[in-house]
RNA sequence: GCGGGUGUGAUGAAAUUGGUAGACAUGCUAGACUUAGGAUCUAGUGCUUCACGGCGUGGGGGUUCGAGUCCCUCCACCCGCACCA
C-alpha cells in the first residue's frame, strides 16, 4: 500500500471531528492536566509558519500526556478584538464584527489542517458579548475594590468608606497614589465628588491623567511602535504627546506579589529576568527640596541617597505640573519652546537619544536641605513623568545623564564620592568612600546610604521607600473595536453598571472613524451614549490585554452563562499546568493575566493565586523583509533608489526611508541579489498607487512619469533585505497551507519540531523538509513488504528490543524536556536500525507506532487501524522503556594524551580504575606518545574517558 | 539608552551539563540499480597536509589533567520596552 497523506488526512480528520475524539470533561477518576497556547489574534494575512510552532509543540505534548493517562484540557480560542481589524475596516468599510469572524473561520481550517487535538467545544472568542460580559464583570470588581496593605489582599471599597466615616485614615494602611490624613468629621463634610476623588486613589480601576501619542492629523492615538522618528509610520505626519483622561488598572498595587510570586513557578530564569526588572523594585529614599520662594516642595526618589552632597541641579520631566507655577517670567518663553519641542518627542527617542543632551532652566531654584544653598532647578527630557515622581535631584559626579546635562550647561560638579581604591570602577558603580560631604565623609557607600536615610527622616527631608520602575496599567483606548466599559456617569462622576445589566454590548455602527478630537468613535452614538436620568456612557474601550488577561478561566467552564467559571470546573482544573507562547508576551499580557488572577484569588473566586505553572517560550519563526530604498526631496518628489546605487551621502541626509514591500512582488527575495523585476514593479505600484509618479532609479533602467526609460527586460530594482518578524506590516507572511498540501500535515509538524530547539527562532525556510518527508515514509514501508501490509508476531530478539527501547527512553525523555529536535532524531535513528536488520515484528512497531503517535497523528492512525485495532491510537497506553534491555557490557574509553583523544579502547564496564589504568598504558599506540616523556598523572574516569597528562 | 537572548561544518543543528566536538538531517561528491525519477540504495564529506600530524565551537584573555560548556573582556546579530497582538 502506497503512503497517500492527503487521502489519510481528509479520512482522519473527519472521523476524530465526528467521534469528538478530544472533547474533555472534568472526571475526577484521572488526574486533569491544563495545556494551553497563547490564543492568536486572528490576523487577516491566516496564519503563518511561526504560529503553529508553539501549537505543534504543545499538541505533541498533550497527545503524549493523554496516552500517560491524564485527563487534558487542551483548548483554543481566539483574541478578537484589536486595532488591526479596525483598520481594515477604516480601508475597506467591512465592519470588524464579520472580518473577524471571516478571519477567525479561515483560522480553523488551517488549525484543522494540522491536525490539533484542540477540543472545540470550548472556543472562545473574546469579542463575543457572552465573553465580554465577565471581562466587564471583572472590571467592575476591580472597581469597587482596593489593596488593603495590611491584609496584603484585595478588599471591598464599600468597607473602606464605611472605615473612612467611623474613623477617616486613621488605622488605614491601603495602597494609594496618595497621601490622605483625614477624620471621620472632615470625611463626612466632603462633597461627593471630593469624596469620590479620595477614592479613585484607591481603586484598582480607576481615571487618570495620562499622556499619550496624538496623531492629529490621522485624528488617533498611537503606539510608541507606530511611531517612526517622531512621525506616524502610516503616513508620515507629525506625532504629540497629548495629556487626556484614561482608566488605569493599579498593577502597582500587586508589585510586590508580582514579584515574588516569581519564586514559585517553573518559568525560564531569562523570563523571570525580565520580569524582574519590569517590576523594577528598587529601595531607595523620597526626598523633599523645599522650592525657593514658593510653598511648593519638590519630591524626587533616588536610589543614591548618599550622593545628596553632589546634588548641584535639580531636573523635572517637561510634563510636571509644578513647572508652571515655579517659571520665571524671564525663562517662560524659553520653558514654553523646550516643552513644545518635547511634545514632539516619542518617550522612546527621549531615552534613545542620548548623543544630544537637551534641557532649559526654569529661572527657579531649590533650597538644598542640609547646604541650604540655592540649587537650580532645570527642565529636560531624559526625566520622565511616568518614573519616579517625575524629578530628580542631579548628581553629576556620580550618574552618567547627569554627567553630561551638567558639562554641555556648565554647571557645578562636586566629586561626593572617591573611587581612588577602584579604578576600575565606572561613574555609576556604587563603590567608594564619601567625600565633601558633611557628616558622611569617610563612609563606604552601602554604610552612606543607609545613614542618609535615618538622617532624612529624623529631620523631616523625607523618608526611606521602595518604588517600582513597573507603572499602572493604561486601561483605555480611544478605539471603536474593543469592550465597552461597564461605566456610566452621573454630574461627571462615575459609577458601575449593575450586574445583572451586563454586559453592556458594544453597539453595531458603521461609524467607527476616530474622531477630531481624541474621544472614542463610540462617543458619536449620542443615542447609545446618553441614558436616561442624566446619565452617560464611558465611550472609552478596554484594550485588547483585557480579553486575554483571564481567558485561561474560561477555557475551563466556556459555556456558563451563570458564572464565568463554575466553582466545580475550577476546583478541578485548578491553573494551567502548561502555557505556550511566544517571548513577545513575556511581560504585558503575562503580568496583566498574573495581576488578574491574583485579584481573583484575593475574592475567594480562585483556588490558586498563580495562573501558569510552567511556561515555555516558543521562539519566534522570522521571514525575510524586503525594503525599497525611498527618498523624499525638498518638494516632496519621491525618488525610488535601487539599493546598489544608494550612496552614504544619500543615508546621512535623514530624508530616506526604506519602504517594506509586499515580498512576493520580489525576486529572489530573502538572498543578496533580491531585487523588483519591471513585472515586480508594476504589482508594486499596483499595491500602492500612490507612488505612481515616483522615480525609481538603478543601475539597469530607470523609471520615471509612469513609463520605463529603458529596456524592461532589464530592469532590475535592488531591494534592501533583512531578517525580521514574520508579519503583515511587513508583508512577508508564509503560509503553513502550502506546505500542508505539498508534503501533508505529519511531515509539515515533525519539520517544524525538528528545525531546532523550540525556544530558538530561526528565519522560515523549507530546506530540509525532505528528509523529514523521508522519515514518515521509511516508518511506513517499516510496515509492508511489496506494498502489502507484512507483519509478524514472533518473538523480537535482544537486538530489536533494544534499538525501540533505547528510543522510547529518549522520546519520552526528550518530550518532558520539550526537547523535540531530538526526540525525532531518537526515533529516525530507530527507524533507520529497525530498516537495515529488516524488522517487522508486531511487538516492536506498535510500540514504535505509540511513540510516533503525538508528532504524525494522521500517519501514525492509519498504521494502527490497519493492524486491526478498532479504537484510536490518540487512545492507546505510552509504551515505558526496560532497562533490562538497555544494558552494556563494555564501553569503548577515548584514550587522551595531554587531553587529546589519540586511540579508543573497549573495557568491560566492570573493569576497575586501576587496571584501565596500567592497560592504557601499556598499548602500544600510547606508548608511542609518552616513550620520552614522564607521566604526572592518569584520570579514569568511569564510562566517559581516560586522560594521561604526561610532560 | 535599558532589559533579555543568540553566535558550533556549505546549511538546520547535536553534545549525557566540565570528559571522544559535529549525532540526526539537508546539501555536495562518487558509484549502483533502472520501468531515466525531484525515486531508491551504497560510500564519502569540518579545515589543512602526499603523509606523520597540525588547526578547529564569533575575537582576545583566564581557571582546569581536560572548556562549545565556567570566569573576564570585546564584537556581531535578533527580541522586548507599556495604545501592534
Amino acid at each position: 500500500m502506497k503512503y497517500d497523506y492527503s487521502g489519510l488526512e481528509v479520512k482522519w480528520r473527519q472521523k476524530w471531528k465526528d467521534d469528538k475524539l478530544y472533547k474533555v470533561d472534568v472526571d475526577t477518576a484521572k488526574p486533569k492536566y491544563y495545556i494551553l497556547d497563547m490564543f492568536p489574534y486572528p490576523s487577516g494575512a491566516g496564519l503563518h509558519v511561526g504560529h503553529p510552532l508553539g501549537y505543534i509543540a504543545s499538541d505533541i505534548f498533550s497527545r503524549y500526556k493523554r496516552q500517560k493517562g491524564f485527563n487534558v484540557l487542551h483548548p483554543m480560542g481566539f483574541d478578537a478584538f484589536g486595532l488591526p481589524a479596525e483598520e481594515y475596516a477604516l480601508a475597506t468599510g467591512i465592519h470588524p464584527a464579520d472580518s473577524t469572524a471571516q478571519n477567525i473561520e479561515r483560522y480553523k481550517e488551517q488549525l484543522d489542517n494540522i491536525g490539533f487535538s484542540f477540543d472545540w467545544d470550548r472556543e472562545i472568542r473574546t469579542c463575543e458579548p457572552e465573553y465580554y460580559k465577565w471581562t466587564q464583570w471583572i472590571f467592575t470588581l476591580l472597581y469597587e475594590h482596593y489593596y488593603d496593605l495590611s491584609a496584603d489582599k484585595a478588599e471591598s471599597i464599600s468597607e473602606l468608606r464605611k472605615r473612612f466615616s467611623s474613623s477617616g485614615t486613621e488605622n488605614i494602611s491601603a495602597f494609594s497614589s496618595e497621601d490622605h490624613h483625614f477624620d471621620a468629621k472632615e470625611w463626612k463634610a466632603y462633597s461627593e465628588s471630593e469624596q469620590e476623588d479620595v477614592l479613585s486613589s484607591y481603586r484598582l480601576a480607576f481615571r487618570k491623567r495620562g499622556y499619550v501619542n496624538w496623531c492629529a492629523a490621522l485624528g488617533t492615538v498611537l503606539a510608541n511602535d507606530q511611531i517612526k522618528d517622531g512621525l506616524s509610520e502610516r503616513g508620515g505626519h507629525p506625532v504629540a504627546r497629548k495629556a487626556m483622561d484614561q482608566w488605569c488598572l493599579r498593577t502597582t498595587a500587586y508589585a510586590e506579589r508580582l514579584l515574588s510570586g516569581l519564586e514559585k513557578i517553573d518559568w525560564s530564569s531569562s523570563l523571570k529576568t525580565i520580569q524582574r526588572n519590569w517590576i523594577g523594585k528598587s529601595s531607595g529614599a523620597r526626598i523633599f527640596f523645599q522650592i525657593d520662594g514658593h510653598d511648593d516642595k519638590l519630591e524626587i526618589f533616588t536610589t543614591r541617597a548618599d550622593t545628596v552632597f553632589g546634588a548641584t541641579y535639580m531636573v523635572v520631566a517637561p510634563e510636571h505640573p509644578l513647572i508652571d507655577r515655579i517659571v520665571t517670567t524671564e525663562q517662560k518663553a524659553a520653558v514654553k519652546d523646550y516643552r513644545s519641542y518635547v511634545s514632539l518627542r516619542s518617550e522612546r527617542d527621549r531615552m534613545t537619544d542620548v548623543k544630544e543632551v537637551t534641557g532649559v532652566f526654569t529661572g527657579a531654584y531649590a533650597k538644598h536641605p542640609f547646604t541650604q544653598k540655592n540649587i537650580p532647578i532645570w527642565i529636560g527630557e531624559y526625566v520622565l513623568m511616568e518614573y519616579g515622581t517625575g524629578a530628580i535631584m542631579a548628581v553629576p559626579s556620580d550618574d552618567d545623564r547627569d554627567h553630561a546635562f551638567a558639562t554641555k550647561f556648565e554647571l557645578e560638579i562636586i566629586e561626593v564620592v572617591d573611587k581612588t581604591g577602584f579604578p576600575d570602577a565606572s561613574r555609576t558603580d556604587k563603590v567608594g568612600v564619601l567625600q565633601n560631604s558633611d557628616f558622611l565623609n569617610g563612609m563606604s557607600v552601602k554604610d552612606a546610604i543607609k545613614k542618609m536615610g535615618e538622617e532624612i527622616t529624623r529631620q523631616g527631608f523625607g523618608e526611606v521607600k521602595i518604588n517600582y520602575k513597573m507603572r499602572d496599567a493604561g486601561f483605555s483606548r480611544q478605539r471603536y473595536w474593543g469592550e465597552p466599559f461597564p461605566i456610566v456617569y452621573k454630574n461627571g462622576i462615575a459609577q458601575t453598571v449593575d450586574s445583572d445589566s451586563l454586559p453592556v454590548t458594544l453597539p453595531v455602527t458603521d461609524d467607527f472613524k476616530p474622531t477630531t478630537d481624541g474621544r472614542s468613535p463610540l462617543s458619536r452614538l449620542t443615542d447609545w451614549v446618553k441614558l436616561d436620568d442624566e446619565f452617560t456612557r464611558e465611550t472609552d474601550t478596554m484594550p485588547a490585554v483585557a480579553g486575554s488577561s483571564w481567558y485561561f478561566l474560561r477555557f475551563m467552564d466556556p459555556n456558563n452563562p451563570a458564572a464565568f467559571a463554575s466553582a466545580e470546573a475550577l476546583d478541578y482544573w485548578q491553573d494551567v499546568d502548561l502555557y505556550v507562547g511566544g517571548a513577545e508576551h513575556a511581560v504585558a499580557h503575562l503580568l496583566y493575566a498574573r495581576f488578574w488572577h491574583k485579584f481573583l484569588y484575593d475574592l475567594d473566586y480562585l483556588p490558586t493565586d498563580e495562573p501558569f505553572k510552567r511556561l515555555i517560550n516558543q521562539g519566534m519563526i522570522q521571514g525575510v523583509i524586503e525594503f525599497l530604498p525611498m527618498i523624499k526631496d525638498a518638494n516632496d518628489h519621491i525618488t525610488f533608489v535601487s539599493y546598489d546605487l544608494l550612496t552614504d551621502e544619500m543615508s546621512g541626509h535623514g530624508k530616506l526611508a526604506f519602504i517594506p514591500v509586499f515580498i512576493d512582488y520580489v525576486s529572489d527575495y530573502g538572498s543578496k541579489n533580491s531585487f523588483l523585476s519591471a513585472e515586480g514593479l508594476r504589482s508594486f505600484l499596483e499595491w500602492r498607487p500612490s507612488y505612481k509618479s515616483a522615480t525609481f532609479k538603478t543601475n539597469n533602467g530607470h523609471y520615471e512619469n509612469s513609463q520605463f526609460l529603458s529596456n524592461e527586460e532589464d530592469f532590475r530594482f535592488v531591494t534592501k533585505s533583512e531578517v525580521g518578524k514574520m508579519s503583515k506590516r511587513y508583508f512577508n507572511v508564509v503560509n503553513p497551507d502550502k506546505v500542508v498540501s505539498e508534503y501533508g500535515a505529519d511531515t509539515f509538524r515533525i519539520y517544524e519540531m525538528f528545525l531546532g530547539p523550540i525556544e530558538q527562532s530561526k528565519p522560515w525556510d523549507t530546506q530540509g523538509i525532505e528528509g523529514v518527508s523521508k522519515f514518515v515514509r521509511k516508518l511506513w514501508n517499516l510496515f509492508f513488504t511489496d506494498e502489502k501490509l507484512d507483519i509478524n508476531d514472533d518473538e523480537p530478539t535482544e537486538a530489536e528490543f533494544k534499538v525501540l527501547h533505547t528510543a522510547i527512553k529518549k522520546v519520552s525523555e526528550d518530550i518532558e524536556k520539550f526537547s523535540f529536535n531530538t526526540a525525532i532524531s531518537a526515533m529516525m535513528i530507530c527507524v533507520n536500525e529497525l530498516r537495515r536488520i529488516k524488522c517487522n515484528k508486531r511487538e516492536v512497531l506498535e510500540p514504535l507506532l505509540k511513540l510516533f503517535a503525538p508528532f504524525g497523528p494522521f500517519t501514525a492512525e492509519e498504521l494502527w487501524q490497519l493492524l486491526g485495532h478498532k479504537d484510536s491510537i490518540h487512545k492507546s497506553d505510552y509504551p515505558i522503556h526496560d532497562d533490562k534491555y538497555l544494558q552494556q557490557n563494555s564501553f569503548d574509553y577515548p584514550i587522551c594524551i595531554n587531553g587529546k583523544k589519540r586511540v579508543m579502547k573497549s573495557f568491560a564496564v566492570d573493569t576497575p580504575k586501576g587496571e584501565i589504568e596500567k592497560s592504557a598504558l601499556a598499548m602500544e599506540e600510547v606508548q608511542k606518545w609518552i616513550a620520552d616523556k614522564n607521566v604526572v598523572k592518569v584520570i579514569v574516569v568511569p564510562q566517559r574517558m581516560v586522560n594521561i597528562v604526561v610532560k
